[in-house]
DNA sequence: TTAAAACTATGAACGTCATACACAGTACGC
DNA sequence: GCGTACTGTGTATGACGTTCATAGTTTTAA
């Protein structure tokens, strides 16, 4: 039975495959034209003014035109979180550990710059040729620590995942939401003292001591860089452990 | 100056504080209510059935009657955010760690129970009491342990975010998107084997090695409990490291 | 007991959006 | 040069979130 597996078609035009057409006119655009309108406007205005008649107006065909390139705009979205990628960072002689503690940082500072990649980001396994790039330097920082395949990409993931929730969070309590500024909570601190306000010290017995101790407050407050480090570190450690465990364990093509 | 900081309308609901009112006709619903249609749509038919129209026809009124309770949708998203959160589960004695591997498992089987609730965690700080139940009881697991509140907040966020990260990759590599199954790919030994297809090995070296080796086939393949248990080993690995580290350092409120 | 006040739910209406479909125009193959 | 296959357009549709004026209901005050 012939293989029946393939790309779905968007990733297959993000890999530059566009379908080969000999007849009709020449199209006037191509994805990658388009994800970069879509991309415009995102930074401009957010997600919410991503609409496909935005983006068609914003690359000069009718809004229904964009359905020759994309099935649906979650197609679009789809092509957006991979072309949002930049060049992943250069090793340039780094340690793993070196490597990935910039790779991830960098990772997080994308997200920060353009919000809209959050809402889009964590729903889709990466596909495109961006993202992938990222994993694969993720990968090859890792060459030569007795850590298999599996467990490599276990890793990446770990760490893009702590990435994005990262700057989920940072976004979240630092003015991501318009009804925190409504209400006056303007950052951590705000709303360490609201929620010490609210909690009942029986029920939530741990929790309303730290608003209390003022957990949230100060210079040394919630969501700074040093929390950014903070956890990236317990993962780093983490991996560090493993693969010193590895180490020990021989070296040979064990189970 | 009096203090302006407050509760968001509908945070102040999820709490239990509905507005008191003397005149009028008594309200037929409350959040509550309208927040639990909400979640039973969702668990049926995913956010997409979730719709004001919807979720009013469940509780018997009218679409424009949700607005007396909430002030738009996101505001229900919000509340159902947190209400669908079960209670954590309880500590029976648990070391720090033993309790924090189950609560962080519970708190991903939850992510995949409610796969919509991955498109809605993320995006809003918890500020509900369901979700800072959960808060309380990582904080509280993690007494005499030596670390500071603000530790203890970050290592509660890390984990929190492991959890999300992982269900959110389960998800969508298991059948989360119609494309991926349209195009004929089942699982990750599917998507590991399409990519193995697209990817040049000389711009993609490692990544496309651990394809080909067929890192993501088998029983031992990629995304299986193993998988999920290898990076929380990871995170709480890197915990009891700093444990041991703030022990070693001396037991004083030093910095 | 009555009148005013305050609050609830309703129905109709609006603007926006994603998308389907039939059509007109265009370039290539024969 | 004719047919074919493909591209972009215009129109239309149905769903959705939300606004607003209104009718109805309960409580307070006289």
């Amino acid at each position: 039975m012939a293989q029946e597996r393939a790309l779905p078609s968007v990733v297959e035009r993000m890999w530059g495959r566009e379908p080969v057409t000999r007849r009709g006119p020449r199209p006037r655009l191509n994805l990658a034209a388009i994800t970069a309108a879509a991309i415009e406007i995102a930074d401009a205005e957010g997600l919410a003014g991503v609409s496909m008649a935005a983006v068609a107006a914003r690359v000069g065909v009718a809004a229904t035109a964009l359905y020759r390139y994309v099935e649906s705009k979650e197609d679009l979205l789809t092509a957006m979180a991979d072309a949002a990628a930049p060049l992943p960072p250069e090793p340039e002689g780094r340690t793993w550990r070196e490597y990935l503690a910039v790779w991830t940082r960098t990772h997080r500072d994308i997200l920060l710059d353009r919000p809209w990649l959050l809402s889009v980001a964590g729903s889709v396994p990466p596909m495109g040729p961006r993202r992938l790039l990222w994993l694969d330097r993720a990968l090859a920082s890792l060459d030569g620590t007795g850590l298999d395949d599996g467990e490599k990409i276990n890793v990446a993931s770990a760490l893009t995942g702590y990435a994005l929730t990262d700057a989920a969070l940072v976004h979240a309590v630092a003015g991501g939401d318009p009804r925190m500024e409504e209400a006056g909570i303007k950052g951590a601190a705000d709303y360490g003292e609201v929620l010490a306000g609210v909690l009942d010290p029986e029920t939530y017995p741990a929790l309303s001591a730290a608003m209390r101790s003022g957990a949230m407050r100060g210079a040394e407050g919630w969501m700074d860089d040093g929390d950014f480090v903070f956890g990236l570190d317990l993962l780093l450690d983490g991996i560090e452990a493993l693969i010193r465990r590895r180490a020990l364990e021989g070296h040979g093509g064990g189970e």
